[in-house]
DNA sequence: TTTT
DNA sequence: TTTT
């Protein structure tokens, strides 16, 4: 459907490491753990209220997989931008369940580091900088210049992923 | 956790009409099913490929679920803009499953008509216009509360402001 | 600054057809003038509002360049999402002013066109789908660079964290 | 124009403490000036460049406008989210000139502070958290609940900042 | 189940 | 200058 936008933007804190998986084929995928919640004071009874939400972020974006592998951490506040996608998968009980997540698929999607950085670390402080911009964009393509190419990662993977 | 966001905006058609549920206490609620689809050629086989998401909108805010009644159809083009939330909910068959929603609680989220109006049709122009703009949450405040309502300074300014 | 996030996001029609430059070296750009309002009812008078805020939006990127040339026009609705920036500029008469804008740069932002596409003109339904798109940027990546891409699955943290 | 949606989505820091001017009407606005910018390293060179934009953000929204005051400084990282305006100002020269700014309306609008609360200040936590929420809607409404609704215009800061 |  |  041209005319269609399918976006979400999340500010929140990482419940863990990232997970990085690689695949046979040397692609990799990192899985995210982000809690968003709501704070408030309720009111009729003055109580403090509080409500999480924890979201799924899944990144085949290769230069903001990077960033996830180099520098985000559990505790990390990041902001993330990505789509929501939703699919099936069969449980080892038989039962059919449905799983949505905010996905960064090649080429599309940001992430950008919110917290203070703890400097005497991993890299100068640009490679932070994670908007995926153009020429981050372009050095993250050279960076894997051998690569596969072409198709950017639209593969179903259902088969390969068991759940 | 002060410093959240939780946002996602939508561009798609509606699968069906909108369904619209009322509580006991006099509350409503609506559900869209709401798709966005990307298409695009592959690069190697110049196949078309399109892939659809489905996604369910659930509207509390009452100024919001006003216009998904009145003025929302299956087909109908709209742009949503909501919270991602996740609920658990056991079915008919004892199984445990999540699913996730976008909401447009009280108060917040926006819905925008993006259709060409058929005119000749239920309401003026003005009503199709859904940004939950300050009047219709300050009615909504005043169906809910008290609450003087306020205003709500769509004024023009530039008068008394010299620059 | 890492940590920075600038991003507009527009939904309104043009009030005119695309400007389109060439520059000596090849390059070009886009002019778009979009229209954004917001109508309401005044509260006490009853009496009908409007505000229309007039946005330029520029566009450096290569595949969003096209699809304005192609099949943006004078009153096309549009949603578009880029980054504000705002240039210094001395006019003839010799005074400097800002302008701000709405910028597409390359392998960044967004454009969807949202009417109704009269067909039996230019080209494939595709071509419209205007998502700046993992192929329609790996396309402009292999024109600039060696490309690259990449794919992948993920894996279920579901038991680990609390949902 | 029904169908119109006008959104700036900024995170960035403060260049200095918010400003804020009350009208002879008990009305208030609250100016700051937020830095967003990139940062890469340029592909042939390898130099590094960075690119800041400083943005004029108006708050006429009460709720947002009391956190802006009482716990945004100099400094500041927050997430912002306003509707980008434009507005004709003719200065002591006698030359007219337009300012771009992404205002805060009531009712509408979001602000986030982003960073880690230097705790024994003024409030609570949740005071901090600055959704536009229902609840602080409410209690803003009804904080000033004679509301005057509030307006204003702006203070010149482009002396001061480097625009 | 929408839409192109 | 668009659109409703």
């Amino acid at each position: 459907m041209a005319g269609s936008v399918n976006k979400a933007i999340l500010i929140g804190h990482l419940g863990r490491d990232p997970e990085i998986r690689t695949f046979q084929n040397g692609g990799k995928v990192a899985n995210l753990r982000l809690a968003t919640s709501e704070t408030w004071r309720e009111k009729d009874t003055g109580e403090r209220r509080e409500r999480t939400q924890w979201h799924s972020v899944v990144i085949f974006n290769e230069g903001l997989l990077k960033v996830a592998e180099q520098y985000l951490r559990k505790g990390s506040k990041v902001y993330v931008e990505g789509q929501i996608e939703t699919r099936k998968s069969t449980g080892q009980d038989g039962v059919e369940r449905y799983f949505t997540e905010v996905v960064l698929r090649p080429f599309r999607g940001e992430i950008t580091l919110l917290d203070k950085l703890d400097t005497g670390s991993r890299g100068t402080p640009e490679d932070y900088n994670r908007h995926d911009t153009p020429r981050e964009r372009a050095s993250a393509d050279a960076a894997t210049s051998g690569d596969a190419g072409a198709s950017g990662g639209h593969a179903d993977l259902d088969d390969e992923i068991p759940f």
